[in-house]
DNA sequence: CACGGTGAAA
DNA sequence: AACTGTTCACCGTG
């Protein structure tokens, strides 16, 4: 059950519920409170509940509506007089209003109500009955070989691909198993296309090994005749290296491996298990390995990933394991974790999957982020115990990654270097940990001495375990170089958001390995170890000057124009006061610069930008953090990675990239970490300002379909109560209005003309640290001189202000007069415009 | 060696 | 249907 939401939580007078899940199929029924303040005495009624479209159905209309066309069953017999007709009746129905997706014919079986899936026999999705009491095991399962598709509250929605399959085998489950579990879990009968399915995807499956030998690579088999078919394929067989025939040796001895510091789960959850176990039957953790003879044969370092990929495509993906425990011939690593380091179960529980067979598997885990990834990593290298490469995408977390590979684990400074652009260490034991980002090592061209040095001890030796932060981000190209330069036995990626908006995903499939094990968000904030977010979306009017030009505009400048629309520059004003006062820490997201800079000098705020120094970033980031007067930071994309945040309990969001799902996902992780008041309903609050009737909505929605698969629901807020009676609103006269209107396109035009750095310029803000690229016009000026295409009055620095002084008096007039007005303004700003563009060309002509 | 500018990458 | 900001490594100065 979600948690109670306490009335005061939300300032809302007046909201609605969208259920945005799945294909409008969220069937989760869930009452809204109504605020019961003084607040909300003179708001209209809000329903008390609100049934999704198609949730229920009036049989009676329906029909009579059918018989109307002629093509329906006709009219309802009566049940009582002849209840074949009717049933007949009633089935034929079904099948109108279902078509295609009539399942009827799978019969339910007699128990199916303690059952807690359905199957889909033609696309292979599954879903979950979230409030089944063996859910939790079910899931546990499901996770193991299907990739979720969508998780709200009650119906789960998971999809059985080939891929998926195969990181089921990969963790140890066998076909007949997968089968079984199903069919004992489901509500019908596991389809005869599924079976097939499975069967067809898992036969070949973990039957090829890929294993780092003495700094060679070999593909193994205990099936002799697998890797002749492998062979013949040409990509493979160029690949070989012939160094003797194919060797046999017999397979290392299954081992166990305690996790260290492992905290025993003391809950009472052996009942749960024990009703799992006996719906299921089976054990799924149990893997059986014989000891069979080992086939193998060598292949050439710099086509390990082409192999890949060619087995891959031969439906016989290369599993990577590396038996750590039984090799001699690399130095073990001195550390572990520090005892009063303790797992949560969760944690455990992923990597038990990474070492369940007494091996480290290559592959990936995704965890939310504020969940603890970095302690998984650490936990997976203190376990190795050998030589171990950490990768990062920025300098700031490879900090940050050393830093905590000292608080976990018994590391010393001798074992643990950096290696960054101005930071080359190397460790001086014989084993030892670097931490690096991606492109120190996958970049191509020429580099310094040092680095080349580096870069030689890098490849000279052997990596047990190479771990990767935040693999999402860097697919492809760059991945490949990684893999291929450093030879690394264990490789375990580490993400939150396993999506990105173009295909490049499926790349990590065959570079790194499959996903291992991916935490269900609203699991873990039920259990208390991530926050509970209360998601709103605020829909802000466009003021009706803002709306033409809007219209008017081309779709670049119209997104600054419902960046700046003024209601959602008040919408911004109220939600800061209303958290600041409830005691939050704010942080405010834009990815627009110009609107970042213009939101936080209006409010009073400090932000930082791509453009602000180190020294300063760190110092507004200690203001946020200790001060008691700043709890309101601005930030732009910077704050996406890359920025060591502080603790935040409340984010408000007034532009973002389009519809990338992957960085509201990322900005949501900036206050999963908050558990300060972790005693009842909401600690955090999602905020995303939305300027109503523009793209925006629709972008809105794409962003939130990841939030909205891991079971997040958003609230929109159409109206927020008592905004008007803000004292200090800003932009409350048309008159503000329109000079913001002026300004903007004004900072719009000159954007396109002298590149993206447009600041505003006089007057900065009484305590605000002034960032280096703020130098007002000046500076403008010597952008403008150095890309040597500004205007001669964007040179002389002074064009900004004799601008800002002509619009005023017109300002003036088109608040009078009203749309003829208007027009007049418009047409200077062409005037204008040409202006400029005249200079410009006799300028070019000049240089 | 600290700095600011440059190109590349995603 | 749209396409910017941001980061990193490198390299030349004072």
């Amino acid at each position: 059950m979600p948690p109670k939401r306490p009335a005061e939580d939300a300032p809302v007078a007046s909201s609605s519920k969208r259920a945005r899940g799945g294909e409008d199929e969220d069937f989760a029924v869930e009452s809204i409170q109504n605020s019961d303040d003084e607040r909300a005495a003179e708001e209209e009624p809000v329903p008390t509940s609100i049934l999704p479209r198609g949730a229920t159905i009036n049989i009676t209309a329906l029909t009579r509506k059918l018989a109307q066309t002629k093509k329906g069953p006709g009219a309802i017999p009566d049940p009582h007089a002849d209840l074949t007709a009717y049933r007949r009746q009633q089935d034929a129905l079904v099948s109108y209003i279902f078509r295609d997706q009539d399942f009827s014919f799978l019969n339910l079986k007699p128990d199916h109500a303690s059952r807690p899936l359905w199957i889909n026999p033609e696309d292979g999705h599954i879903i979950l009955e979230g409030f089944s009491p063996i859910a939790e095991q079910a899931q546990d399962f499901l996770i193991a070989i299907s990739e979720p598709v969508s998780r709200p509250a009650f119906m789960h929605e998971y999809k059985l691909t080939s891929y998926s399959l195969y990181a089921a085998v990969s963790v140890g489950l066998e076909t007949n198993d997968i089968i079984e579990v199903l069919g004992r879990l489901s509500k019908v009968p596991v389809p005869e296309s599924i079976v097939q399915f499975i069967r067809d995807c898992t036969i070949s499956y973990g039957k090829v090994k890929l294993v780092l030998k003495h700094n060679k690579y070999f593909v193994e088999s205990t099936y002799a005749d697998t890797l002749q078919l492998l062979l013949k394929d040409n990509i493979i067989r160029s690949a070989r290296v012939m160094e003797g025939a194919l060797t046999a040796s017999k397979a290392p001895v299954k081992g166990s491996v305690v996790i260290p510091g492992t905290a025993k789960d003391p809950e009472a959850k052996q009942s749960d298990a024990d009703l799992f176990t006996a719906v299921v039957g089976v054990d799924n953790d149990e893997i059986e390995e014989d000891d069979e003879t080992v086939h193998s044969f060598q292949i050439d370092d710099g086509k390990i990933d082409d192999v890949k990929k060619r087995c891959n495509e031969l439906d016989y993906p290369m599993l990577e394991e590396y038996d750590f425990r039984n090799d001699t011939v690399n130095p073990n690593l001195d550390i572990d974790l520090k005892p009063a380091t303790t797992i949560r179960p969760y944690q455990e529980k992923s990597l038990s999957k990474m070492f369940g067979n007494g091996r480290a598997r290559s592959g990936i885990i995704v965890l939310p982020c504020g969940a603890g990834k970095t302690l998984v990593g650490i936990t997976a290298a203190c376990t190795i115990k050998k030589s171990c490469l950490v990768l990062c995408t920025s300098s700031v977390s490879v900090h940050q990654w050393k830093q905590q590979f000292m608080m976990w684990s018994n590391v010393t400074d001798k074992q643990i270097a950096v290696f960054t652009s101005d930071n080359k260490e190397k460790f001086s034991s014989e084993s030892g940990i670097i931490v690096s980002t991606y492109s120190m090592i996958a970049t191509t061209h020429n580099r310094s001495h040092e680095t080349k040095k580096m870069m030689d001890f890098l490849t000279s030796r052997e990596w047990g375990f190479i771990l990767l932060d935040e693999v999402h981000v860097v697919p492809a190209a760059m991945f490949r170089r990684v893999v291929t330069t450093v030879k690394a036995h264990a490789k375990l990626g580490l993400t939150a958001t396993l999506v990105r908006e173009d295909d490049k995903i499926s790349d990590l499939n065959y570079m790194i390995g499959p996903k291992l094990y991916e935490a269900n968000w609203m699991d873990l904030a039920a259990k208390g170890h991530i926050a509970n977010v209360q998601c709103a979306e605020v829909w802000c009017p466009m003021t009706p000057e803002f709306y033409r030009e809007y219209l008017k505009e081309q779709s670049r400048k119209r997104n600054l124009l419902y960046c700046m629309n003024p209601g959602k520059f008040q919408a911004c004003q109220f939600l800061i006061k209303y958290h600041e006062e409830r005691g939050d820490k704010i942080i405010v997201f834009s990815d627009n610069v110009y609107a970042l800079e213009q939101y936080a000098r209006k409010l009073g705020k400090l932000y930082i930008h791509g453009g602000t120094p180190g020294v300063e970033r760190l110092r507004i980031l200690q203001h946020f953090q200790f001060h008691p007067n700043v709890n309101t930071i601005f930030l732009s994309k910077v704050g996406d990675t890359s920025i060591d945040l502080p603790e935040a309990t409340c984010l408000i969001q007034i532009s973002a990239h389009f519809g990338s799902r992957r960085q509201e996902a990322q900005r949501l992780g900036r206050i999963l970490r908050a558990k300060r008041r972790n005693d009842e309903g909401f600690n955090a609050f999602f905020y995303s300002l939305v300027s109503k009737d523009t793209t925006e909505m629709y972008y809105s929605t794409k962003r939130q379909q990841f939030l909205i698969d891991q079971g997040y629901s958003f609230k929109v807020i159409t109206e927020l109560d008592g905004l008007q009676a803000l004292p200090d609103l800003v932009y409350r006269t048309r008159d503000e209005q329109i000079e913001l209107l002026q300004a903007t396109l004004q900072a719009n035009e000159s954007a396109a003309d002298f590149g993206t750095d447009v600041k505003g310029s006089e007057g900065d803000l009484a305590g605000s640290v002034t960032s280096k690229s703020f130098g007002g016009p000046s500076t403008a000026g010597y952008r403008a001189a150095k890309r040597a295409t500004g205007s001669l009055t964007a040179l002389s620095g002074g064009q900004h202000m004799s601008y800002v002084e002509q619009n005023r008096s017109a300002n003036k007039q088109l608040a009078r007069d009203s749309a003829q007005s208007r027009h007049k303004l418009f047409k200077k700003r062409e005037k204008q415009q040409q202006q400029a563009k005249k200079e410009r060309t006799a300028g070019s002509k000049q240089g």
